[in-house]
DNA sequence: TATTATTTTGAACGTTGTTCAAAATAATTT
DNA sequence: AAATTATTTTGAACAACGTTCAAAATAATA
């Protein structure tokens, strides 16, 4: 074996990335702690620091995977062929689902906050293409009239709209809808959207 | 003076207050420090757990202060009289706005969280329904076939879509819409939600 | 097998929020 | 006014946290 040194020092990141997620969905983020990851992992408290630079990039190694599935999810709901109407709500709907389902890995995602000062690593950073990816083309096929640049911050306007709705819905935010309606109105606000991006939808047109 | 005692409790309350409000403005929420804090309003450490319950408490008065001041800004954009997408676009451009200018306040109202199982007083949950409270009179001018609870569920979702757009772009996240583009993409929002609002813009009428 | 390079370890450090007995201060009573 | 009681203020002490680092253990090489 001569790459044990390479082999063990993987096995340990991948046994600390599972603890911590473990942890995070057990107790969410605020209480993923070293002490309790690395008992859990099987190793010394200072071994995590050896393997990853400091907490907040164990928790990032952890949120790409949750971004992954994520992506996965909404790769899955893709309905192509149908209209943009019924493509833009499957996805909307993956959305919410996946949340609902997995809502502590999720809240992570945008509850983790790197220290002032400090850059997120572009391998992270790129995971979150996947959240507005399958957003343009059905948005694109109701705007014909954007350009590509125009388009992809249409696509990011979209997506945040509705995960405001579910994320003060998730919260239990006072603000936020009842977590029994949420799906109803993440619809009503994708219908809503829809219906007004149609051309002629104008008023100028009407 | 007969009153010294609650005028002093009243004082040091008012102080900290301020002093945790200073802090928070300075170096954001996670920058608030009970050491910092009390030493700012001239008490000693203990003094704030007499004040207050504990750190959280005191965040709490700081939110309750910039919801009050949150609302007003938003009464002040109200253009009674003028149709609903006026009116929504004032509301939401008072948002982004307020948010902007105050974009550490505004951050803490939303990155701060209890404990696990402590819930909110309802002295301050009470406090976000500024949040929310001008979006109804348009929203219902543009819906007049939704029902009050429905109509309060529909605005509840409008501001929770525009405030996604705001937080991700002011977040500076990867999907966020860059802060330069983030009045136009909010008022591109609205306007969608508003034409995909107005009665007669249902596919199954065209 | 001996030597060198690397990793693993956990005690120790600095910083946090929070507590609490003692000291200081205000209110009340004598 | 003085003495007594009630309340508040204080800051040292505590537990829990992330992080460091010299020493011990282990792997790679000579």
């Amino acid at each position: 074996m001569a790459t044990t040194r390479e082999e063990k020092r993987a096995d340990l990141k991948r046994r600390l990335i599972e603890a911590a997620e473990a942890q995070i969905l057990e107790k969410g983020l605020a209480g993923l702690k070293a002490r309790e990851v690395t008992a859990q992992a099987g190793c010394a408290l200072g071994a995590l620091y050896n393997a990853f630079e400091d907490l907040d990039m164990l928790v990032l190694h952890v949120n790409s995977r949750t971004l992954a599935r994520l992506g996965a999810a909404l790769q899955a709901a893709r309905r192509d062929g149908a209209d943009a109407a019924t493509e833009l709500q499957a996805l909307a709907r993956a959305y919410v689902d996946f949340a609902c389902d997995n809502q502590r890995l999720w809240s992570a995602l945008f509850e983790h906050r790197l220290p002032d000062g400090v850059t997120m690593p572009n391998w992270h950073r790129d995971d979150h293409a996947v959240l507005i990816a399958e957003i343009i083309a059905p948005l694109g096929a109701l705007r014909p009239d954007l350009d590509p640049e125009a388009l992809r911050l249409r696509a990011q306007t979209t997506f945040a709209a509705v995960h405001g709705v579910v994320q003060l819905s998730l919260q239990g935010r006072f603000v936020g809808v009842p977590q029994e309606c949420l799906v109803d109105e993440v619809a009503a606000l994708v219908a809503t959207m829809t219906r007004g991006s149609r051309p002629g939808s104008d008023p100028a047109g009407a």
